[in-house]
DNA sequence: TTGTAGGCGTTATCAG
DNA sequence: CTGATAACGCCTACAA
C-alpha cells in the first residue's frame, strides 16, 4: 500500500502538503491540491487509519456487544439501525458476542478497550435489566433493550407500556368490551409494561378488569394455543384477544381456526412485535405493534456520537422509545350480539 | 491509559523487556517477568492494538460486508459462526452493511482498505451470484451464501441440491409414491437446486416424475397457501408435499387445515430453512432441512485465518455445505390406500 | 502557503 | 537475558 510520502514523492512536494490535502485543510493552493490528488489516485493511496488514530486518539469505531445475536431475528434490526448511523459519520462497528457469559463480557470490553473504541453499544436481545462487565464504564457506553438496576448508565429501551395501551386501546376503539389478555410472565419488564397498558387502556374506557380474561405463561405459540383454547371455552367469550407477542397471537390464530372461529369476524387479534416473517404473512395478516429495534439501535449510536463531541452530554437515564401500530386485517367490530346463546362447537 | 513506558518506569526495566514479557518471549528472567506483571497490572496495563499493527501489519480484524443484515432472520447465525470463530484466534469483526448498493459495498471495501483488515467475508442473505465490488480482491476474500459468475474466489454455500434429495428421499423412505413439490421460481439457485435433488430422489426410486405435482412461485406463506389448495384439487391428490421453504409449507399448513386435511395422518409436508421460530413452533411442528448459516460463517472464517497462515492456501473455488435433516412431526407414512373415492370436502 | 522536527505506542534488529 | 535505536504512517507544532 502506497503511504502519505509516496504520494508527496510523485506529485514533488513535501508530505505534510499531503497530509494537508487529506485533510482537507483550506491552506494549500490549488494548483498543488490537484496535483496531489492525482498522484494519490494514481498510486490508489488510502490513508492508514491506525497510524492516524495513533496521533490523534480517534479510531472511529465503536463496539456493539450483544449478548446473543443468533438466536433472534430482532439482533439484525438493531445492528443495521446502529450501522447505519454510524456510517452516515464515518464510523465503523466492532462486533462482541458475549452469549451471556459474564467473563466473555469482561473480555469484550478488554478487547475494546486495547482497540481504543470510542464507545461501546450494549444490546441485549429481549427487555431485561443486566448487570454491567467490569470496566465498561471507562468508556462511552449506551444500552440496548436493557438497564441496569440503578439506571446510572444511558440506554434505551421500548415503551412497552405505551405499547400494551395502544393495542388495548385500537380494540376499544372498535367497540370491544370484552378482550381477553394472553401475556408472558410477568417477571419479563416487556410483559409486565404490555400488561400495565392494557390495564390503563380498559379503566380510560371505564371497563372493568376481569381477572379470569387476562391468561399468563410463555411467550410461544404453545402457549397462545393453549390458552386461546381456555378462552373459547369460558361462558361468554371474548370479543378480543390482545396477545403478549406475534407467536402467542399466532398460537391463538390455530386454536380460533380450529374450533371454527373466524378472524376478525368472531374474534379480533393484536399482537406484539410485528415479526414480519410471522404477522405479515398470518392468514389474515396480524394486527400488532412493532418494537423499534432499528431506531434503538441508530438512538444509542446517536447517544455515542454526541457523548464524543460534546464531553458534557454523557449523562445516564432511560429513553423509552415509542412501539408504533401496524394494522393488518386480524382486528374488526365485535360481531352484532345476539340472544346469549349456549355454548357449543359450531 | 497506560503505556508500556509506563510499565517499564514502575518495573525498573526497560520497557523493551516489557514487551518481551508481554509477547511471551522466552528470553525473560522469571523473576523480572513477575514483577513486569506486577506493575503491568497495577497500571491495569492494555497493549495499543492499533501501535502494534503499525509495525506487524497485522490488524487482527476481519470486515464483515452482508447486503442486507436486517430482513432476514438468518443474518445472525452467519455472524455468530464467523465472530465465534473469529474470537477463538483473537480476531474480531468489522461491521459493514452495504443495502447491495454497489457503490455502497466499493465505500466498504475502501474503507476496511484503510483500517487494514486482514480479510473480508462477504456474506449474502440468499444463496445467489454477485458481482464483486472494485479493489475487493486487493483483500483475501470469502463469499458466503454466494458466489461469482466465474467462481474465481472462494466461496461456501449450501449444498441445495443434497438437500432436495434428502428432503425427498425421506418420504420416499416413509413410502409415499405421489410427492408434490412447492418450489420457488427456479432463477433462484436454492430453488433449482432443491428441485435437482427433488428429481434424482425419484429417479433413484424409480419413481416417475409427474410435472403436475410441481408447482412454482414465490417463497412466501401466500404462495403455499395458494398452490397446495390447487394440489388438493387434484383428481388424485399428493400423499406428501416438500416445500421450497418453511414458509411455502405454513402456507400450506394453512390450505390442508381449512379443507380438513389432517398433517400428517393424510398428507406429510417437508420444509426447508429451518426456521426455528416457524418450523419448531407450528402445529405439528414442522420437518425440514436446516441452512448451515453458521457453519458457513464459520467456515468462511476459517478459510481466511487459514490463507493467512498458509500464504498459497488461498485458492478459489466454491464450497457446498450439508443440509442436515431436522425430523419433527410433519412426516409420517402415507394414509393406507382405499377404494378410489370421489373427490369430496370432508 | 509550505516544509521540518518530533512523537504517538509498539515491535524488530542488533549490540552488549 | 537485556537494552538502545530505528521504524511503522500519520499528525501537531512550529519555523520558513
Amino acid at each position: 500500500m502506497a503511504t502519505i510520502k509516496d504520494v508527496a514523492e510523485l506529485a514533488g512536494v513535501s508530505f505534510k502538503t499531503v497530509s494537508r490535502v487529506i485533510n482537507r485543510s483550506p491552506h494549500v493552493r490549488d494548483e498543488i491540491r490537484q496535483k496531489v490528488l492525482r498522484a494519490a489516485d494514481a498510486l490508489e493511496y488510502r490513508p492508514n487509519l491506525h497510524a492516524r488514530h495513533m496521533r490523534t486518539q480517534r479510531s472511529k469505531v465503536f463496539a456493539f456487544i450483544s449478548d446473543d445475536i443468533a438466536t433472534t431475528p430482532f439482533a439484525g434490526q438493531i445492528i443495521q439501525g446502529a450501522q447505519l448511523k454510524a456510517w452516515q459519520r464515518e464510523m465503523l462497528l466492532l462486533m462482541f458476542n458475549t452469549g451471556g457469559d459474564p467473563a466473555v463480557e469482561e473480555d469484550c470490553v478488554k478487547s475494546a478497550l486495547e482497540r481504543g473504541v470510542e464507545g461501546v453499544i450494549f444490546a441485549t436481545m429481549y427487555h431485561r435489566a443486566v448487570k454491567l462487565p467490569k470496566d465498561a464504564l471507562r468508556l462511552p457506553l449506551v444500552l440496548v433493550d436493557c438497564f441496569t438496576r440503578d439506571s446510572a448508565v444511558k440506554g434505551v429501551v421500548p415503551d412497552e407500556s405505551n405499547g400494551g395501551f395502544a393495542a388495548t386501546r385500537l380494540l376499544l376503539e372498535k367497540g370491544h368490551r370484552r378482550i381477553a389478555m394472553i401475556n408472558a410472565d410477568k417477571k419479563y419488564p416487556a410483559a409486565a409494561g404490555r400488561y400495565q397498558g392494557y390495564q390503563k387502556a380498559l379503566r380510560q374506557f371505564r371497563v372493568p378488569l376481569e381477572p379470569e380474561l387476562v391468561r399468563t405463561g410463555g411467550w410461544w405459540q404453545d402457549d397462545g394455543y393453549e390458552h386461546a383454547l381456555a378462552l373459547l371455552k369460558m361462558q361468554q367469550v371474548p370479543t378480543a384477544i390482545f396477545c403478549a407477542s406475534d407467536r402467542i397471537a399466532l398460537g391463538a390464530y390455530d386454536a380460533l381456526k380450529e374450533k371454527g372461529f373466524r378472524i376478525p369476524e368472531d374474534i379480533s387479534i393484536v399482537g406484539f412485535d410485528n415479526q414480519e416473517l410471522l404477522a405479515a404473512h398470518a392468514r389474515p395478516p396480524l394486527t400488532t405493534m412493532q418494537i423499534p429495534y432499528f431506531e434503538m439501535g441508530s438512538w444509542a449510536v446517536k447517544q455515542l456520537i454526541e457523548a464524543n463531541e460534546d464531553e458534557d452530554k454523557t449523562g445516564a437515564g432511560l429513553t423509552k422509545l415509542e412501539c408504533p401500530l401496524i394494522v393488518r386485517a386480524s382486528v374488526d367490530s365485535p360481531p352484532i350480539k345476539r340472544e346469549p346463546q349456549s355454548k357449543k362447537k359450531r
